[in-house]
DNA sequence: GTAGGGTTAG
């Protein structure tokens, strides 16, 4: 080095010791100002700040003989001071500002000083240069490491997972301690936001950086991959971490049981709960409501019981959430003697009712038509301080627009609306399938271009509203339009969707399209149904083809379907008509013997045949 | 900071 430059660098260094000195002084004047009379003096005399500069405003900060509430007074002053725009806070300074939180414990603020520099645009810089300033102005590891984990937090907390997953790399290429609860926390907010599909490879990070696995994170990814139907590839995971150490307690085991019980698929089901007795795990209430919904999803009621039974002689308490089920499968057996008194129940054991379990019940006095009583238990809820919610108000919508009150269900709805309530997908289609019901197809039509007018976007159950109200009004070149538009828009047409149309083409008598349909239903894996079927066999009946019919009727009772009522009045009506009353009688035999009661249309059907081939020599009894 | 509950279309 040569002398001039020598001198040169010296000349820095004094200056710079000089300034620095000069910048201490300036400080320690602030910090007694403030210590000694707040912002008062800056407030009246801005000229005060004048010299400010970061140095400096870092040395107020940092200073630990002023106390942390002067401190963030002093830094919120700055950040907000307008005539302060220059010396507003830069990055370093917030970090500072950080530290100096970090120092006295409060996370909380940190946080939120956190997420301000995130949403800055002059603040926010790239994650890496960001920590690397930190490591660089603070020489406590700990802190850094901690200021990760809260930078990572704060991203999650605000569905920046790429900012999130930046900090995650730079934790784990310094070796940082990953803590597991944030993990989780990022793992719950993926599912939050429809990213299921990323929790398993965020998983697979978390085991290769070393975060110390738990059960808790394991069952979250477990579930995940059940919610996207992947049941087995949850389960192999189950054992992978078990051999790994990581034991699959009883909400894992619940999480896979739920999975497998939406598949109806006894064989699983009971291969699950072998596997829960070998390992020990005891049932809790959320098993038994997972086991309760099976057994009265696939009718058998009394095995849903037996577990009720068995839950309380093993002395498992019931919750909310097991009652709600319970009060809604009676409900739905039209029991509704019995699920007052489970709500009785509920209630004597302590347990606070909420709006599931109101919601639960209101919708079996809905389906009852005791629509007074459900009015009242509406008020019940209201006077215990629930509020009555978008499903609440949509069961009751539903109920009144089941019996044809329109006029109520319109009152009640601008009730609500004036409470601030927003119709949604639900709302929109109750009142115009209400308004369809009585076939006032304008005006169920107008609900459904109300939505779109609202923003609303439709699903598969508007379209298939819409179309089926097309089909009504015999216009199947638009409800084949809306079929296709509907497709267009991603919204996979399902059973329902095309039995609407079905029927539509079969009113129409256009039986060959029909069957196209029927066939294009099938090669999308959507099983056609008792009402596919009864609308063929109507088609075919309606113009003369008994055979056609009777080949159809045979060929669903051969698919295990069950004819009700409708099917089996348009097959009696359609062999009644060709004459073929013994046929006729025959079914109708059957269809008493399977429990159904005759309705008018059968009765004409049958009479009329006698008219018209003498007498019927059949027996019917 | 892990699981289970109430509403819609033929």
């Amino acid at each position: 080095m040569s002398t001039q430059k020598l001198s040169q660098v010296l000349e820095k260094a004094l200056s710079r010791n000089s300034t620095s000195l000069k910048n201490q002084n300036k400080a320690a004047e602030i910090t007694q100002t403030l210590i000694n009379s707040g912002l008062k003096p800056f407030k009246t005399n801005p000229s005060l700040l004048s010299n400010l500069n970061s140095n400096i405003i870092n040395l107020i900060i940092s200073n630990p003989n002023l106390p942390l509430h002067s401190c963030t007074i002093f830094f919120n002053f700055l950040k907000t001071n307008f005539s302060l725009a220059s010396q507003k806070p830069n990055l370093k300074t917030h970090l500072t500002f950080i530290l100096r939180l970090y120092k006295d414990g409060k996370f909380k603020e940190i946080k939120e000083v956190l997420k301000f520099i995130i949403f800055d645009d002059n603040l926010r810089y790239p994650v890496e240069e960001m920590f690397s300033l930190v490591g660089f102005e603070c020489n406590d590891s700990n802190f850094l490491q901690k200021f990760c984990d809260f930078f990572f937090r704060v991203c999650v907390d605000n569905k920046m997972f790429e900012e999130a997953s930046g900090a995650f790399d730079y934790m784990e290429r310094m070796g940082f301690k990953i803590d597991e609860g944030s993990c989780i926390l990022y793992l719950i907010a993926l599912r939050k936001c429809g990213k299921g599909d990323s929790l398993l490879g965020f998983f697979r990070r978390m085991i290769e950086s070393g975060v110390e696995i738990s059960v808790y994170s394991m069952t979250i990814v477990i579930d995940g991959l059940c919610n996207r139907g992947e049941v087995e590839k949850g389960r192999e995971l189950m054992n992978e971490m078990v051999s790994k150490g990581v034991m699959a307690n009883v909400i894992t085991y619940n999480t896979i049981l739920n999975a497998y019980v939406k598949t109806k698929d006894f064989e699983v089901v009971s291969e699950v709960l072998r596997l829960m007795e070998e390992e020990k795990v005891e049932y809790n209430a959320a098993t038994y409501t997972v086991l309760i919904e099976y057994f009265e999803c696939v009718g058998k009621h009394e095995e849903a019981e037996k577990m009720f039974d068995e839950m309380r002689e093993r002395r498992v308490e019931a919750d909310v959430h097991l009652y709600t089920s319970m009060i809604s499968w009676q409900c739905r057996r039209r029991n509704i003697k019995r699920a007052f008194a489970l709500f009785d129940q509920l209630n004597e054991k302590g347990l606070v009712p909420n709006a599931h379990v109101y919601g639960a019940l209101i919708d079996g006095l809905c389906k009852t038509g005791q629509m007074e009583a459900a009015q009242m238990l509406v008020n019940d809820m209201q006077s215990q301080g629930i509020v009555v919610n978008q499903v609440v108000v949509n069961t009751l919508l539903h109920g009144y627009c089941k019996k044809g009150m329109m006029d109520d269900a319109l009152r009640l709805l601008a009730v609500m609306e004036k409470k601030g309530f927003e119709p949604d997908v639900f709302t929109y289609n109750i009142m115009a399938s209400g308004m369809s019901r009585l076939k006032r197809h304008g005006e169920a039509k107008r609900w459904l271009f109300m939505m779109v007018e609202k923003q609303v976007i439709p699903n598969v159950v508007n379209f298939t509203t819409l179309i089926h109200i097309h089909c009504k009004e015999g216009n199947i070149v638009e409800a084949k339009r809306l079929f296709q538009q509907m497709q267009r828009r991603g919204e996979r047409p399902n059973t329902i969707t095309y039995n609407a149309l079905i029927d539509g083409y079969t009113k129409k008598g256009e039986m060959k399209d029909a069957y196209k349909l029927r066939n294009e239903m099938e090669a999308k894996g959507r099983i056609p149904d008792i009402y596919t079927y009864t609308s063929l066999v109507h088609g075919e009946c309606n113009y003369g083809k008994v055979d056609e019919a009777m080949k159809l009727f045979n060929e669903m009772c051969q698919k295990g379907l069950v004819p009700n009522v409708v099917t089996y009045t348009a097959i009696i009506s359609g062999l009644c008509k060709d004459g073929r009353s013994d046929e006729a009688f025959r079914l109708y035999n059957e269809m008493i013997s399977m429990g159904h009661m005759p309705d008018q249309r059968v009765y004409s059907s049958l009479v009329g045949s006698l008219y018209t081939t003498g007498v019927n020599s059949s027996g019917c009894n």
